[in-house]
DNA sequence: TAAAATTGTGGGTAGTTGTGGGTAAGATAC
DNA sequence: GTATCTTACCCACAACTACCCACAATTTTA
């Protein structure tokens, strides 16, 4: 069973072959709306891991980074950021993407990589690295979600 | 798979040849639309580095400074240096453009360089320089980060 | 339970891409 | 008009990438 197009929960482990390939979970790929054309863009997530978002997704940002002034240095380091370490990947027969090397050590990805459904895009981790981001969130501060608790009915 | 058109993003390291040629991504010119006729303007960035437009998004720009009045100082300061710099360079059969040594000299270029997508533009980078550049990123007010955050939803 | 289809993973191959250098056509200066 | 410099085109080649096939393991269907 699919939820709803282009929106992606659960959690898989695959394996990053020899050539920097990766396998998208099936599931996730009968989520994606045709006009994605088979198509994710794939960028550095603000944590240490990668973020893999459905193109009409990517589209949206895009727009809005079109409208940003160069003019303004913070505009234009924003920009820079968000599109330097993106890049179009269209999945192969097999349901595959290509990570770029420049990404797979952002990451620290080894073989064994875990991708998470993060809603409107999917995260991938070194499953150490994810581990260890997990313990310091029990430090997270409560008000943190006393505050979130305003914006989000669970 | 190409994205919009005339859009950018990524970054790839190439080398400038003896002859002062660049190659421009493969990527970026299959997402080039037919009306730039092959053709770019090149321009000095407002960082130090060089600008690269497609020609149709140049026009644009040309379009909006017809628009500011020379009766300003500021305005007339404005157009003087950003178009007295910029030149169109079409590519040659291989994909590359020539830079003129003007534009080497000011982005302190040497062989090796990386080209980065900007959405409606590309920036071309020696390593070196932009690597100090980001050193100094961390000054950045983190205020105004939060503000675009509220406006791109990434 | 058995057969069929789907899914995850590995590797080979043909075409594409980045880069260097030679050469001829065109521009510029003398 | 000739000599010099510049620029665009051509060819060559190594490296890389996308596509194809193969196969085992798992899931679905009959």
């Amino acid at each position: 069973m699919t939820l709803s197009k282009n929106t992606f929960i659960g959690e898989f482990y695959y394996s990053l072959d020899s050539k920097g390939r990766l396998n998208i979970p099936s599931k996730f790929r009968q989520s994606l709306s045709k006009d994605n054309k088979n198509t994710f863009v794939i960028a550095r997530g603000l944590d240490k891991c990668i973020w893999v978002y459905p193109l009409i997704e990517w589209k949206q940002i895009e727009k809005n980074l079109r409208n940003l002034s160069s003019l303004s240095i913070t505009h234009r380091r924003f920009i820079r950021n968000t599109a330097r370490y993106a890049s179009p990947s269209t999945y192969d027969k097999q349901g595959r993407i290509m990570i770029n090397p420049s990404l797979i050590e952002f990451a620290s990805l080894d073989k064994e990589v875990v991708i998470i459904g993060m809603i409107n895009k999917m995260e991938i981790w070194n499953p150490d690295v994810l581990d260890k981001m997990e313990k310091k969130e029990s430090e997270v501060n409560p008000a943190t979600y006393e505050e979130l608790s305003n914006k989000i009915i669970l």
